[in-house]
DNA sequence: TTAACTGCTACTATATTTGTAGCAGTACTA
DNA sequence: TAGTACTGCTACAAATATAGTAGCAGTTAA
Protein backbone atom coordinates (compact mmCIF):
# COMPACT_ATOMS: atom_id res chain seq x y z
CA UNK A 1 0.00 0.00 0.00
CA UNK A 2 3.01 2.26 0.25
CA UNK A 3 3.44 2.87 -3.06
CA UNK A 4 -0.53 3.33 -3.79
CA UNK A 5 0.11 6.43 -1.29
CA UNK A 6 3.37 7.35 -3.16
CA UNK A 7 1.52 7.68 -7.05
CA UNK A 8 -1.33 8.56 -4.89
CA UNK A 9 -0.14 12.45 -4.23
CA UNK A 10 -0.81 14.89 -7.02
CA UNK A 11 1.82 14.54 -10.35
CA UNK A 12 3.81 11.12 -8.95
CA UNK A 13 2.40 9.66 -12.33
CA UNK A 14 2.46 12.53 -14.36
CA UNK A 15 6.46 12.80 -13.35
CA UNK A 16 6.90 9.85 -14.18
CA UNK A 17 5.03 8.87 -17.44
CA UNK A 18 6.65 11.78 -19.17
CA UNK A 19 10.17 10.72 -18.05
CA UNK A 20 9.27 7.73 -20.27
CA UNK A 21 9.79 9.69 -23.00
CA UNK A 22 13.56 11.04 -21.89
CA UNK A 23 15.58 12.70 -19.88
CA UNK A 24 13.96 16.10 -18.70
CA UNK A 25 15.33 19.26 -16.96
CA UNK A 26 13.42 20.47 -13.84
CA UNK A 27 11.85 23.44 -16.50
CA UNK A 28 10.74 20.79 -19.16
CA UNK A 29 9.01 19.04 -16.31
CA UNK A 30 7.38 22.21 -15.21
CA UNK A 31 5.57 23.05 -18.27
CA UNK A 32 5.05 19.30 -19.23
CA UNK A 33 2.73 19.22 -16.06
CA UNK A 34 1.00 22.55 -16.97
CA UNK A 35 -0.72 23.40 -13.31
CA UNK A 36 2.55 21.90 -11.04
CA UNK A 37 3.90 24.48 -8.83
CA UNK A 38 7.72 24.19 -8.26
CA UNK A 39 7.34 23.97 -4.86
CA UNK A 40 5.14 20.55 -5.30
CA UNK A 41 7.50 19.32 -8.57
CA UNK A 42 10.43 19.41 -6.30
CA UNK A 43 9.02 17.44 -3.37
CA UNK A 44 7.89 15.12 -5.69
CA UNK A 45 10.96 14.81 -7.17
CA UNK A 46 12.78 14.45 -3.97
CA UNK A 47 10.45 11.55 -2.70
CA UNK A 48 10.92 9.58 -6.23
CA UNK A 49 14.46 10.04 -5.95
CA UNK A 50 14.63 8.88 -2.21
CA UNK A 51 13.22 5.31 -3.16
CA UNK A 52 15.15 5.38 -6.68
CA UNK A 53 12.36 5.65 -9.41
CA UNK A 54 14.27 8.29 -10.86
CA UNK A 55 17.83 10.06 -10.81
CA UNK A 56 19.58 12.63 -11.58
CA UNK A 57 21.92 12.43 -14.74
CA UNK A 58 23.52 14.55 -16.53
CA UNK A 59 20.98 15.14 -18.95
CA UNK A 60 18.53 15.95 -16.55
CA UNK A 61 16.12 13.57 -14.47
CA UNK A 62 15.76 10.30 -15.86
CA UNK A 63 14.17 7.06 -14.35
CA UNK A 64 15.83 4.20 -13.10
CA UNK A 65 15.78 0.70 -13.58
CA UNK A 66 12.88 0.12 -11.29
CA UNK A 67 11.00 3.36 -12.89
CA UNK A 68 10.95 1.82 -15.83
CA UNK A 69 9.23 -1.28 -14.58
CA UNK A 70 6.95 0.63 -13.41
CA UNK A 71 5.77 2.80 -16.29
CA UNK A 72 5.60 -0.57 -18.21
CA UNK A 73 3.03 -1.34 -15.56
CA UNK A 74 1.45 1.89 -16.02
CA UNK A 75 1.93 2.28 -19.49
CA UNK A 76 -1.42 -0.22 -20.47
CA UNK A 77 -3.44 2.66 -18.53
CA UNK A 78 -2.94 5.01 -21.24
CA UNK A 79 -4.70 3.38 -23.27
CA UNK A 80 -7.24 1.79 -21.24
CA UNK A 81 -8.22 4.86 -19.88
CA UNK A 82 -9.15 6.64 -23.26
CA UNK A 83 -11.37 3.31 -24.05
CA UNK A 84 -12.95 4.33 -20.86
CA UNK A 85 -12.97 8.12 -21.35
CA UNK A 86 -15.04 7.31 -24.69
CA UNK A 87 -17.86 5.12 -22.60
CA UNK A 88 -18.46 7.79 -20.26
CA UNK A 89 -19.13 10.46 -22.92
CA UNK A 90 -21.95 8.31 -24.62
CA UNK B 1 -4.27 12.17 -18.28
CA UNK B 2 -7.63 12.85 -16.34
CA UNK B 3 -7.18 9.42 -15.36
CA UNK B 4 -4.19 10.22 -13.26
CA UNK B 5 -5.87 13.41 -11.82
CA UNK B 6 -8.15 11.03 -10.54
CA UNK B 7 -6.36 7.93 -9.34
CA UNK B 8 -3.74 10.59 -7.90
CA UNK B 9 -5.70 11.05 -5.16
CA UNK B 10 -5.69 9.77 -1.82
CA UNK B 11 -6.87 6.77 -1.51
CA UNK B 12 -8.79 6.42 -4.81
CA UNK B 13 -6.50 3.47 -5.49
CA UNK B 14 -6.67 1.98 -2.53
CA UNK B 15 -11.08 2.07 -2.48
CA UNK B 16 -10.74 0.55 -6.13
CA UNK B 17 -8.14 -2.19 -4.37
CA UNK B 18 -10.29 -3.19 -1.09
CA UNK B 19 -13.41 -3.29 -3.38
CA UNK B 20 -11.78 -6.12 -5.62
CA UNK B 21 -12.51 -8.70 -2.95
CA UNK B 22 -16.35 -7.66 -3.13
CA UNK B 23 -18.68 -5.65 -1.23
CA UNK B 24 -18.09 -3.40 1.08
CA UNK B 25 -20.00 -1.73 3.31
CA UNK B 26 -19.29 1.88 4.13
CA UNK B 27 -17.93 1.34 7.57
CA UNK B 28 -16.04 -1.77 5.92
CA UNK B 29 -14.04 0.33 3.68
CA UNK B 30 -13.33 2.82 6.72
CA UNK B 31 -11.82 0.02 8.64
CA UNK B 32 -9.73 -1.03 5.67
CA UNK B 33 -8.33 2.13 4.91
CA UNK B 34 -7.17 3.06 8.49
CA UNK B 35 -6.37 6.71 7.89
CA UNK B 36 -9.34 7.63 5.61
CA UNK B 37 -11.13 10.12 7.16
CA UNK B 38 -15.26 9.85 6.18
CA UNK B 39 -15.09 13.24 4.51
CA UNK B 40 -12.74 11.61 2.31
CA UNK B 41 -14.01 8.40 1.77
CA UNK B 42 -17.41 10.07 1.26
CA UNK B 43 -16.06 12.91 -1.51
CA UNK B 44 -13.43 9.75 -3.39
CA UNK B 45 -17.01 7.58 -3.68
CA UNK B 46 -19.13 10.11 -4.88
CA UNK B 47 -16.31 10.81 -7.17
CA UNK B 48 -15.98 7.33 -8.37
CA UNK B 49 -19.64 6.52 -8.70
CA UNK B 50 -19.20 9.86 -11.21
CA UNK B 51 -17.56 8.04 -13.49
CA UNK B 52 -18.75 4.50 -13.41
CA UNK B 53 -16.66 2.86 -11.37
CA UNK B 54 -18.33 2.18 -8.45
CA UNK B 55 -21.62 1.86 -7.60
CA UNK B 56 -24.05 1.05 -4.66
CA UNK B 57 -25.88 -2.00 -4.64
CA UNK B 58 -27.83 -3.90 -1.52
CA UNK B 59 -24.49 -5.80 -0.20
CA UNK B 60 -23.13 -2.30 -0.23
CA UNK B 61 -20.48 -0.73 -2.77
CA UNK B 62 -19.09 -2.90 -5.96
CA UNK B 63 -17.04 -1.93 -8.33
CA UNK B 64 -18.66 -1.89 -12.12
CA UNK B 65 -17.59 -3.99 -15.26
CA UNK B 66 -15.18 -1.09 -15.86
CA UNK B 67 -13.92 -0.81 -11.91
CA UNK B 68 -12.93 -4.23 -12.43
CA UNK B 69 -11.14 -3.87 -15.52
CA UNK B 70 -9.20 -0.83 -14.32
CA UNK B 71 -8.51 -3.31 -11.21
CA UNK B 72 -7.02 -5.82 -13.65
CA UNK B 73 -4.41 -2.98 -14.81
CA UNK B 74 -3.72 -2.33 -11.61
CA UNK B 75 -3.55 -5.89 -9.74
CA UNK B 76 0.60 -6.23 -11.32
CA UNK B 77 1.48 -3.02 -9.40
CA UNK B 78 0.68 -4.90 -5.83
CA UNK B 79 3.48 -8.13 -7.15
CA UNK B 80 5.96 -5.81 -7.90
CA UNK B 81 6.02 -3.51 -5.15
CA UNK B 82 6.78 -6.18 -3.10
CA UNK B 83 10.04 -6.87 -5.18
CA UNK B 84 10.58 -2.81 -5.12
CA UNK B 85 10.10 -2.68 -1.46
CA UNK B 86 12.69 -5.91 -0.74
CA UNK B 87 15.28 -3.89 -2.69
CA UNK B 88 14.87 -0.91 -1.31
CA UNK B 89 15.15 -2.25 2.38
CA UNK B 90 19.01 -3.82 1.08
C1' DT C 1 29.81 42.54 -18.33
C1' DT C 2 25.62 41.36 -19.80
C1' DA C 3 22.02 38.32 -21.05
C1' DA C 4 19.73 34.14 -20.91
C1' DC C 5 19.43 30.13 -19.19
C1' DT C 6 19.37 26.56 -15.11
C1' DG C 7 17.54 24.24 -10.52
C1' DC C 8 15.39 25.57 -6.88
C1' DT C 9 13.62 28.29 -2.50
C1' DA C 10 10.44 31.78 -0.01
C1' DC C 11 6.27 33.28 0.68
C1' DT C 12 1.16 33.73 0.98
C1' DA C 13 -3.40 32.08 -0.65
C1' DT C 14 -6.26 28.34 -1.51
C1' DA C 15 -7.62 23.50 -1.53
C1' DT C 16 -7.54 19.00 0.42
C1' DT C 17 -7.44 15.82 4.24
C1' DT C 18 -7.79 14.57 8.98
C1' DG C 19 -9.98 13.75 13.31
C1' DT C 20 -13.80 13.91 16.22
C1' DA C 21 -18.51 14.16 17.22
C1' DG C 22 -22.90 13.13 16.23
C1' DC C 23 -27.41 13.01 13.39
C1' DA C 24 -31.10 10.43 11.08
C1' DG C 25 -32.52 6.02 9.44
C1' DT C 26 -33.14 0.80 9.87
C1' DA C 27 -33.28 -3.66 12.20
C1' DC C 28 -33.56 -6.37 16.04
C1' DT C 29 -34.62 -7.50 20.84
C1' DA C 30 -36.51 -7.22 25.36
C1' DT D 1 -43.06 0.16 23.01
C1' DA D 2 -38.51 1.48 24.27
C1' DG D 3 -34.00 0.48 23.98
C1' DT D 4 -29.75 -0.94 21.75
C1' DA D 5 -26.83 -1.40 18.00
C1' DC D 6 -25.95 -0.94 13.78
C1' DT D 7 -25.87 1.85 9.11
C1' DG D 8 -24.43 5.84 5.72
C1' DC D 9 -23.19 10.05 6.11
C1' DT D 10 -22.60 15.28 7.54
C1' DA D 11 -20.54 19.35 10.33
C1' DC D 12 -16.91 21.53 11.92
C1' DA D 13 -12.14 22.98 13.19
C1' DA D 14 -7.25 21.85 12.85
C1' DA D 15 -3.54 20.14 10.14
C1' DT D 16 -1.41 19.40 5.82
C1' DA D 17 -0.68 19.76 0.79
C1' DT D 18 -0.75 22.38 -3.36
C1' DA D 19 -0.84 26.57 -6.29
C1' DG D 20 0.94 30.76 -7.87
C1' DT D 21 4.15 34.35 -8.04
C1' DA D 22 8.60 36.26 -7.38
C1' DG D 23 13.21 35.91 -7.33
C1' DC D 24 17.96 34.09 -5.82
C1' DA D 25 22.40 31.85 -6.91
C1' DG D 26 24.86 29.27 -10.27
C1' DT D 27 26.39 28.18 -15.22
C1' DT D 28 27.12 29.21 -20.06
C1' DA D 29 27.90 31.86 -23.91
C1' DA D 30 28.42 36.27 -26.45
Amino acid sequence: MALFDLLGRSWAMGIIWNLNEGPHSFRELQSKCETVSPTTLNTRLKELKAVHLIERSVKGYTLTESGYELFALLKPLGKWSREWAQKLKV
